[in-house]
DNA sequence: TACATACAC
DNA sequence: TATGGTGTATGTA
């Protein structure tokens, strides 16, 4: 393995010159095409063990055709230089053979054929349709442009190799190695030099030692980075406390308010005036454009005199620097002052020398089986603020006017059409011609931009732009002084933007792309459609094959033919896309829609173990759903067979679960289903899931979607009569009982809605199929008799149960809806089922016709729901607004409107 | 609505 | 030793 020394290049940029220079006569040319390439005397013996893989590879690839779905992503990753095809064939050879290979093979053929049913629909447009096609193609553009925002100032920010930066910052000897986070299965991330093999997120651990046999490995820690994730998460609520976490490492924030000095600007002249006696000297580096990295100062030379003596001493000078930042009235513009470590001295700063190096990201530091909670969501520090602080502290900070909002409005005064008309091209002419019409705009920018002629306006202008740079680069560098990490920011006008310029000057950079049309438009002219959000591997082949469109520019050319193959939604989606359109709302008001965990085993094929693995993971998410007071009308499971083919079936509930035995008689009747169908085959799994969606609430009101014995009266007279009866019998059966409502305890079941599937759903018992030979055996091509699977009832006692470790806490508290009145009801012990339908009699008795109206009203509507959400929205604005809850991690946003 | 598929991280 | 887990969105039947 190579040593420090031997890596000494990484801090020492004469040394990288040499060390990188590419030699074409040894061996690494086979995989790197560029002169990128670590060359060291370790590493050329990787590199004459990759030769020889290679030559394997050569052999035995002549008669297996290319799985492009397989291939390495180069086009997000920094992966520039490497050879795509050699590394793609290690691939290809270490797969091939697989299970695993196969269904890539059959999802490939999948998409082949998508690709020819969409040419053959292609070949069959009339010009005709064409035109009209481009019309309403036009049309949506139009419209698209009109709504066109550029005055905000949204920032996403990405910290560099995340999981691996944290391993090499806490373990420096990794620094030298081509290392990766993860486990054989499944690689989380790796660190620049390892991807120079190719070796990155996503990738099995065994084929990533394939292309490097040095790597290394190293385990993940998530508690680790959960906890720094919080530290770069205080950071980044200084900027908007509203900020969208979108993983452990990156984010949106919209800094506009930020910079108009409405918020967060406050809170920090609260701590200019605190911390004035510790102001010290030494100015931050500013008028830097974007990507050009800090220049340390001369307080940084001293900080790092010291830290050099002492690692821990850095560590801790680091967490304590402060930030002092002081706003000048005269020229509104932000000077840091800072007291911070030497750049140089902190871990992963090397990268900043291989910025030349070209390595750039593509698919970072996923999250392996990071399990979201409540802490992780809420748990985000967040800036006091004082009375005062909230009302505009002490200085007035006037809004620097912006280009690009005196550009819309004077989009928005003059015709469209109008300005537009100068530069379309009909479809005609720009296919006989064979040109792009992209440039469609520009007649349309121009006039826009007359005003910068006003010099006032152009020099207010670039004030505000080199403002918006050194806002980002003090965020950036605060995280690195608080964590000794480095994160990379893109600076947009909307977060699709924004996201592809975090990219752009990855690591350790930043990327400002100005909110003018012009630029925008250049920006995304040669952008490849891969890099757009939304557009993965499949969609990229079809666009690229279909309509032979590569990059934006491209597939604004094709509108008319996206128009004919695709649905509204996707059409609209490709065309924001061409046109640098996205979302200029940071919006953290997202709802959990489904919750969910899953496994991967080794081969489960008898029922009884299915069942017994169903059931540990109805277990796990009904904790789930209780932390997050959740509870479930879908209950869905997921399976995926050794051959990777996957199935998911779902079943609606007639009231919301939570339960473990709730969720489990759902999960167990679908997973049944399964066993049976593959019968008299064994259902062969290597992963199972459990999904409960359409959740509710836990304890609101109108938790159940179901409607409620008086919501129906109200509605439905015929429904009502119907309702009445049914839960008037059930009360009727225990009529006997009628104490006060209290919480009582309830054998699994919930009143009467599913009485008739009660028993042989909740109180089913899995392990009756131990009873029977051919399911507790080893599973053989032995049928299972239909009736040995899920239709038992739960007679089975404890001890049975727990035979298998899966035991069924019949103790279990459960909790239950009251169909007449939808409020929940625990119950904790003995003859629950009696106590709920003497809760249900007295509630049934209670609740007389007068009061059903006015019981009915307090229901919280959806609608009433959503414009309540929207208030809170609304008021969040307002300074005196709560806290937010912030959205859970793993939340996508949608990057378009 | 149910399911498969695609996508992000 | 042998290709993950969690969640969202969308098209189609």
């Amino acid at each position: 393995m190579a040593s420090n020394e031997e890596f000494d290049f990484l801090s020492d940029e004469e040394n990288f010159e040499n060390d990188w220079k590419f030699d074409e006569n040894d061996d690494i040319s086979t995989y790197i095409n560029s002169s990128t390439t670590p060359l060291s005397a370790d590493t050329n013996k990787e590199v004459v063990n990759l030769g020889k893989a290679m030559t394997i590879v050569a052999e035995n690839n002549s008669n297996e055709r290319k799985v492009s779905r397989m291939d390495l992503n180069t086009t997000k990753a920094g992966m520039d230089g490497l050879d795509k095809d050699k590394i793609n064939q290690i691939i290809l050879e270490a797969s091939k053979g697989s299970k695993f290979y196969e269904n890539e093979k059959k999802r490939e053929k999948q998409v082949q054929k998508r690709i020819e049913e969409l040419q053959r629909k292609m070949a069959s447009f009339t010009n005709e349709q064409k035109v009209k096609a481009k019309q309403a193609a036009d049309k949506i553009v139009q419209e698209l442009e009109q709504g066109r925002d550029l005055s905000r100032t949204i920032v996403h920010v990405d910290m560099d190799a995340y999981y691996a930066a944290v391993e090499m910052r806490d373990d420096p000897s990794l620094k030298s190695k081509p290392m990766a986070v993860g486990g054989s299965a499944m690689l989380c991330t790796s660190n620049y030099l390892a991807r120079r093999y190719g070796v990155r997120a996503g990738m099995p651990g065994f084929i990533a030692k394939k292309l490097c046999p040095n790597l290394t490995i190293v385990r993940t820690n998530f508690d680790k980075y959960t906890k720094i994730s919080h530290e770069i998460r205080e950071v980044l609520a200084e900027y908007d406390r509203n900020f969208l976490p979108m993983s452990l490492d990156e984010a949106y924030l919209d800094i506009t308010d930020y910079l108009r000095g409405n918020e967060g600007q406050n809170k920090r002249m609260g701590e200019v005036k605190e911390e004035e006696s510790k102001d010290i000297e030494g100015k931050h580096d500013t008028g830097k454009i974007a990507g050009v990295k800090f220049e340390s100062t001369d307080t940084q030379e001293n900080v790092c005199a010291e830290t050099k003596e002492n690692d821990k001493t850095k560590t801790e000078n680091a967490k304590d620097a402060k930030f002092i930042v002081r706003v000048k009235q005269e020229t509104k513009l932000v000077e840091v002052k800072q007291e911070t470590s030497k750049i140089e001295a902190l871990p992963n700063h090397d990268f900043e020398v291989t910025k030349q190096v070209k390595v750039e990201r593509a698919f970072d530091d996923d999250v392996t089986k990071y399990k979201q909670n409540e802490k992780d969501s809420e748990g985000t520090h967040r800036p006091n603020r004082t009375e005062a602080q909230e009302t505009k502290g002490d200085i007035e900070l006037e809004p620097i006017p912006l280009k690009a909002e005196t550009a819309k409005h004077e989009l928005d005064e003059n015709s469209f059409n109008q300005q537009k008309g100068e530069g379309m091209i009909t479809v005609g002419q720009s296919e006989a011609q064979g040109e792009s019409d992209w440039d469609f705009g520009h007649g349309s920018s121009e006039n826009d931009t007359s005003f910068l002629h006003e010099e006032p306006a152009v020099a207010e202008q670039e004030m505000f732009y080199n403002k918006v740079e050194e806002v980002v680069k003090e965020m950036r560098r605060k995280i690195e002084v608080k964590t000794q990490l480095t994160a990379s920011a893109g600076i947009a006008p909307n977060m699709f933007l924004a996201k592809v310029c975090s990219d752009k000057n990855k690591p350790n950079g930043q990327f400002y792309l100005k909110p003018e049309r012009d630029k925008i438009m250049d920006f995304v002219r040669e952008l490849p459609l891969r890099k757009a959000f939304g557009i993965g591997r499949v969609s990229e082949q079809i666009l690229t094959s279909v309509l032979k469109a590569n990059t934006c520019s491209e597939l604004y050319d094709r509108r008319h033919l996206m128009q004919l193959l695709f649905t509204p939604n996707a059409c609209t989606n490709y065309l924001e896309i061409s046109l640098g359109l996205g979302s200029t709302v940071v919006d953290v008001d997202r709802e959990r829609k489904s919750m969910s965990t899953e496994t991967t085993f080794k081969e489960i094929n008898k029922p009884e173990e299915h069942l017994a693995k169903c059931h540990e993971l109805c277990q796990e998410l009904s904790e789930s759903l209780k932390a997050h007071r959740l509870t479930a009308r879908k209950i869905g499971i997921k399976l995926k067979t050794i051959n990777f083919e996957v199935k998911t079936r779902v079943v609606t509930a007639s009231f919301p679960v939570q339960q473990t035995e709730e969720l489990f008689s759902h999960a167990k009747k679908l997973l049944v289903n399964e066993i049976r169908s593959s019968s008299p085959e064994p259902l062969r799994l290597r992963l199972m899931g459990v999904r409960a969606a359409e959740l509710c609430e836990k304890g609101m009101v109108n938790e159940s979607k179901q409607p409620t014995i008086i919501s129906l009266m109200k509605k439905n007279g015929s429904v009502r009569e119907r309702s009445i009866s049914l839960n008037a019998s059930q009360a009727a059966e225990s009529s006997k009982a009628c104490g006060p409502e209290q919480e009582v305890s309830l054998e699994h079941g919930s009143m009467s809605r599913e009485d008739e599937v009660r028993h042989s759903e909740i109180c089913s018992d899995l392990t009756v199929l131990d009873d029977h030979p051919s399911t507790s055996k080893e599973y053989t091509n032995d049928h299972v008799p239909s009736d040995q699977l899920g239709c038992h009832n739960f007679h089975g006692n404890a001890k049975t149960e727990r035979s298998s470790n899966q035991a069924v806490s019949r103790e279990e508290p459960t909790t239950f809806n009251c169909p007449v009145c939808g409020r929940d009801l625990t119950f904790r012990s003995g003859n629950a089922l009696l106590q709920m339908n003497r809760h249900v009699d007295t509630c049934l008795s209670k609740q007389a016709v007068p009061g059903v109206l006015k019981y009915d009203s307090g229901q919280q509507t959806n609608k009433a729901k959503q414009s309540s959400k929207k208030r809170k929205r609304e008021s969040s604005k307002n300074t005196n607004r709560t806290v937010k809850r912030k959205p859970m991690d793993r939340f996508v946003t949608k990057h378009t409107k």
